[in-house]
DNA sequence: GATGAATGAGCGTTCATTCAT
DNA sequence: CATGAATGAACGCTCATTCAT
C-alpha cells in the first residue's frame, strides 16, 4: 500500500478515500482489468461465426492482448494465483453463473454442437487457457519471442486439444 | 521460519546451520520435491516406448502424482508462481541445460521423429503441462473431481494439442 | 471528528469554523452539558431549605438525572477521567472560584452551620459524589437496577458519610 | 506499545515475546498490581477483628497504598475506566465469584452481622470505595494534601456512610 | 553445534487537521 | 462560509535474521 501511494504521488492515507482497504483495491483493480480485457478480446467477435473461428479469434486476441499489456497480465496472473483469485473462481464456478460468459458460451456451444470434446467445462478451460497463459508468461519473461505466426500456431494447437 | 523450526522441533537459529537463509531453504526443498516427483513419474517409463505411449505415461503419472500429493503440488505451484520459480526457470531454459531431462528428451524426440508439432520446446511444454497443472489445481481446490477416466481423457486431449 | 461532522450533516472542515479544534469542542460540549445538568438539578431547590433536605434533593436529583441521561453521564465521566477533566478541575479548584456554586455553597453552609463534618471541601465532595457516580455507573452498566427506594437509600447513606 | 518498548530499552518486537498482545499486557499488569496491592493491604489484617476495625484497617491501608504508589493508582484507575476494566468487573460481578474476596467477605459479614446497612453489595462498595478513590486521585493530582489524620477522618466518614 | 531472546524495518490502517476551491 | 480531498505521523503487530551463551 505504501508503495502504491508513493508511486501515485499521494500520502499514505489518501488511498483509503478511494478504496476501503487493500482487499477492495485488489478486487476492484481486477474487475476493471478483466472488463477492459473482455472488451478488447470481444472486438470483431460474433456468436454467429463457426465454433473454430470463434475459438481462434478469442484465443489469438487474448494472447495478443496479454503480450501487449504485460503489466496487466502479470497482475491478472498474480491475482489468480492468490487467495483472492481462488475465492473469486470458487464464487464464479460454484455460485450463481454470471460474468465472462463469452468464454463459457463458446465452450457450451462447442460441446453441444459436438465440435468440441465432451469434457467438463472446467477441463476444456484448462485445455484452452492453460497453454495460452503459460505461453504468454514465457513470452513476457523472455523465454520465447512470440510473433504473429507462432501465436496462431499456438492457438491452433490449443484448438487441437479441445476439438473432437 | 519460526514455524518450520518449531515443527522440526529445533530452535529458531538452528535452521540457519542447515540453510543459509529462507531463499535457499525454499530452493532446496523445491529441488528435493522435484527429484522425488521425477522419480515417481519415471517408474515403468522407458525411452524405448513409442512417443505417444511415453507422453501418456508421463502425463497420467504426473497428474496422478499431483492428485495424490496435493501438498507437494501446492508447494511446487507456489514456487513456480513466485520470483524464486521465475529465476529457476530462467536458469534452466537460458543457462546450462541440465535436470528434468526426461521431459525435454521426450519432446525433442517427438519433434525430431515428426510425431509432435514442430514448435519451440517451450510452447510444447506449455501445451502439455499448462492444462495438466490447471486441471490438477482445479481438482485439489474441489472444482472438479478427477477419476481414472477423466485423467486419461485429459492427458489424451493434451496429446492432441501436442501431436502432429 | 469525521463522525461528528457526518452526523451533523456538514463537511469535515466545517466543524473547524465553530470549534478551533477537538479539545475545544470537547470542553465546550462539557460546559454545555454541565449547565444543562445544573439547571435540571436545581429545579425545586432552594437555599432556604435545611442543609439535609438540600443535600438529599441535590443528590437524588443528580442521580436520577444521570440515570435518565446515560449518554450524558458517560460523556461527563469520560471527560473527568481524561486529561481534559483533570485540567478542568485544576482550574476550578486552584484557580479563580466560579461555576457550579450550587454544590460548593451547600457544603460551605453545611460546614459553617456545623451540620456537616469539618473536612476540606474536596473531601466532602468525594464523600458525596464518589458513591453517587459509582452507583450511577454501575446502574448504567447493568450491575445494579436502581429504583426510587434504592436511590433514596443511597443518597441517605452519602449523607451519613458527610454529616456530623 | 512503542513507548513501552522504548522506555524498557528494547526493540519494538521484543515486547511480544513476553505478552501476546497489548490487551494481554494490560490485563497481566493489572493482575500483578492488584495482587501486590491486595497483599500490601492485607498486612496485619484479620477476619477475627470487629467489622469496624476491619473496615478502617482496609480503608486506611488502601488509601495509604495508593498515596505511596501514585503510578500504580493511576494505572488501576485508568484500567477501571477503560473497556478492559468494565469487562473485568462484569466478569467478576456476574460471573463465577472469585478473587478480591477480602473486601467482599468484609461487606458480607458486615451486612449479615447487621453492623452495615442492608444494601446491595455493589452499593456498599460504591459507598466505601467511591470516596476513597476520589480522595486518592485528588491527593495525587495535588488538590489536597492528605496526612495521617485526614486519611483516618476520611475512612471514618466512609464508615459512617456504610454502617447502620 | 544448538539455542532462543532480541531486533527493527515494514505491514495495513486511522484520524485530527489543513487549505484550495 | 462551506467543502471534502489530502495529509502523514502514529498505531499495534510480524517475521527473517543475528549472536551471545
Amino acid at each position: 500500500m505504501a508503495m502504491i501511494a508513493d508511486r501515485a504521488g499521494v500520502g499514505a492515507g489518501t488511498i483509503y478515500r478511494y478504496f476501503e482497504n487493500k482487499d477492495v483495491l485488489i478486487a476492484e483493480l481486477h474487475r476493471e482489468l478483466e472488463e477492459k480485457m473482455t472488451a478488447a478480446v470481444g472486438k470483431g467477435y460474433s456468436k454467429e461465426m463457426p465454433i473454430r473461428v470463434r475459438f481462434l479469434h478469442l484465443g489469438t486476441s487474448l494472447l495478443k492482448y496479454f503480450i501487449e499489456n504485460p503489466l496487466e497480465f502479470r497482475y491478472l496472473e498474480q491475482f489468480h494465483n492468490s487467495p483472492y483469485g481462488v475465492d473469486y473462481r470458487r464464487d464464479k464456478i460454484l455460485g450463481k453463473q454470471e460474468g465472462c460468459n463469452i468464454f463459457r458460451d463458446l465452450f457450451e456451444d462447442g460441446v453441444s454442437q459436438q465440435v468440441m470434446k465432451d469434457l467438463p467445462l472446467v477441463i476444456l478451460f484448462a485445455l484452452a487457457f492453460g497453454p495460452l497463459l503459460a505461453v504468454a508468461r514465457d513470452h513476457i519473461l523472455g523465454f520465447i519471442a512470440l510473433d504473429e505466426v507462432l501465436i496462431v500456431w499456438t492457438i491452433e494447437a490449443c484448438w487441437d486439444g479441445v476439438r473432437r
